[in-house]
DNA sequence: ATGAAAGCGCTAACAG
DNA sequence: CTGTTAGCGCTTTCAT
């Protein structure tokens, strides 16, 4: 039924061993050798069975990509930078996408690991003890992209989320504003706790004492955006700051429709910089996360787990910048 | 080093067959034996190897979701649908990419097939003839999700878009508008060609003809959409149809940095919509097409080939709903 | 209800 | 440079 190197060696008059290294391009065949068995694959349309092959080599040239929301513009454009490194390196890369659901985090990994995957890599998300200790002992090479863990056990790439936000904090508290609102969503607590140290650091060294009251929680998607607003109205925010850019954009719309002005009376600034920032007027000010940058080293990282090279820093840290638009002064 | 069936066996003192009975839930086994083995699978922690299991069985439980572009809202949302159905299934599925790119499509397409997934759909695409010959004699069934190929050789699951572009093209020369420009943006010629005619054929019931120059191609994107605004302009159109809702609402803006008035001297539609849709203002008006369930439906009838059921409707034509919001009259 | 044994399709020593 | 031969870890008849 289905063509097997079998086949192939049985027409080429060769043997499985010979077909099998030019499959695998070992030098060690005579190149007319190569030509006629090239020409039986062809003919054939022969396709080795990479499940058997895996099972026999104990390698599947194949990493897992965890997400926690593939209709998130953030995930999806790390997911395109590791994309392109692992095509460079010959890994194929198998997405699985888990809702933001850390026990389907945890399940997906153990699938991946079952499915032999040579290196897995988590896309933000909030591993939790359980999914930490399966990593542990899967002996499977792990890189986490976006986002970190308490520990830093775990290589890991990112930007520094304390100085972005105490840099952008600073700023806004320079040019008048006082009441800086923080929008937590619960991505990662490790992360988002960095954010908070850095807006109490930049109030600190203004002299002035962040309100924790402003520190609130809001989902991230458009809607959770708009609908925290009356809290953020509430609370007297004149700056708003969130992880996401749709909440950002739901906030933004939610100050316009109460007639408040941007950034005169309000100013909202996001840490993400998807491509939906230029996608709303006013264009939306951002952190910008480097996130095509962040997906691509993470892969490069793990090909050097993979391939058991040495790594002098495990915890990348990428530059960011700050990309004032129009939705803060 | 890793622990395998043979190690399980060993420690309950059974056979691996026993075993493996237990690992599928076959019902010979005494109860008090299950029990036995399944105690010794969790102090051993043992997982079983589905790639060993997968060349035993030639059956993966996987299968493949080949998309276009990731970080396309419309493709995700298709996804999503697709995910939540497999999952009901107990398939796993697995992702990549394809940037857009037949030749990547294809590579896809066949390394899916080398890893000997039970199915695959495809989402979107503009499946070549190498590509459709391919999944000819792979035997692997397949799905076509949000496109269709000309011969409809292939199960798809779709919205007739002829009808829906029909409809809505009728309700723009009922109010007055005159110069309707439609952008292609190349996703798939078949499904074009539809839509094309969809709106020659309102045109031709309301007694006009339609302006051929009036057909346009644009990108899917944000940037394609405000770029081709200069062209949109000079054909002096009244209403703009675009595929993607991005390239929607860079038109939109263009528009209205150009000071037209919408939807009063210019009306936009879009045939996707995504989240996108409520995120700008004012809110895009859209062909509703039932992204989740046309994933949804997608993976059902890719199941019921799996299994070898029979299925009455290859073809199948999912309800459309014209969003009329703020950028038409 | 359970075990023995033969593969699944391929890679990887090892020999020659 | 090429062939022989063991497996990889599991499923699946076929006996018992």
């Amino acid at each position: 039924m289905t063509v097997t190197i079998y086949d192939v060696a049985r027409e080429a008059k060769v043997s499985m061993a010979t077909v099998s290294r030019v499959l695998n391009g070992n030098p060690n065949v005579k190149p007319e050798t190569r030509k006629k068995v090239k020409d039986v694959i062809e003919r054939l349309n022969y396709r080795p069975n990479a499940v058997a092959r895996g099972l026999a080599s104990k390698k599947t040239t194949t990493v897992g990509v965890i997400i926690p929301d593939i209709s998130n513009l953030y995930y999806s454009a790390l997911a395109r930078g590791l994309d392109d490194i692992a095509e460079m390196y010959n890994y194929q890369t198998i997405i699985t996408n888990t809702e933001n659901d850390p026990e389907k985090e945890r399940d997906s990994f153990l699938s991946l690991v079952s499915k032999q995957v040579d290196g897995v890599v988590f896309l933000g998300g909030a591993l939790n003890e359980e999914t930490l200790s399966d990593i542990k002992d899967s002996h499977v090479p792990v890189v986490i992209c976006g986002t970190s863990e308490k520990d830093k056990n775990l290589p890991s790439v990112n930007i520094d989320y304390f100085e972005a936000i105490k840099e952008a904090t600073t700023k806004f508290l320079d040019t008048g504003a006082n009441r800086i609102a923080f929008l937590k969503a619960s991505y990662s607590d490790q992360l988002e706790n960095h954010i908070e140290e850095g807006i109490k650091s930049a109030y600190r060294d203004a002299g002035k004492s962040a309100d924790d009251s402003l520190i609130l929680t809001a989902g991230s998607d458009y809607q959770s955006g708009k609908d925290v607003f009356e809290e953020i109205s509430t609370h007297k925010a004149d700056v708003v700051i969130t992880m996401s850019d749709e909440t950002a954009i739901g906030v933004l719309h939610s100050a316009m429709d109460h007639d408040l002005g941007i950034p005169e009376d309000i100013q909202v600034l996001s840490c993400s910089n998807t491509r939906l920032v230029n996608m709303v007027r006013p264009p939306l000010s951002s952190i910008a996360l480097p996130l095509y940058d962040i997906g691509a080293v993470g892969m490069r990282l793990l090909t050097k787990y993979m391939n058991e090279e040495t790594v002098d820093e495990a915890n990348v840290i990428l530059p960011y910048k700050i990309e004032y638009r129009a939705t803060t002064k």
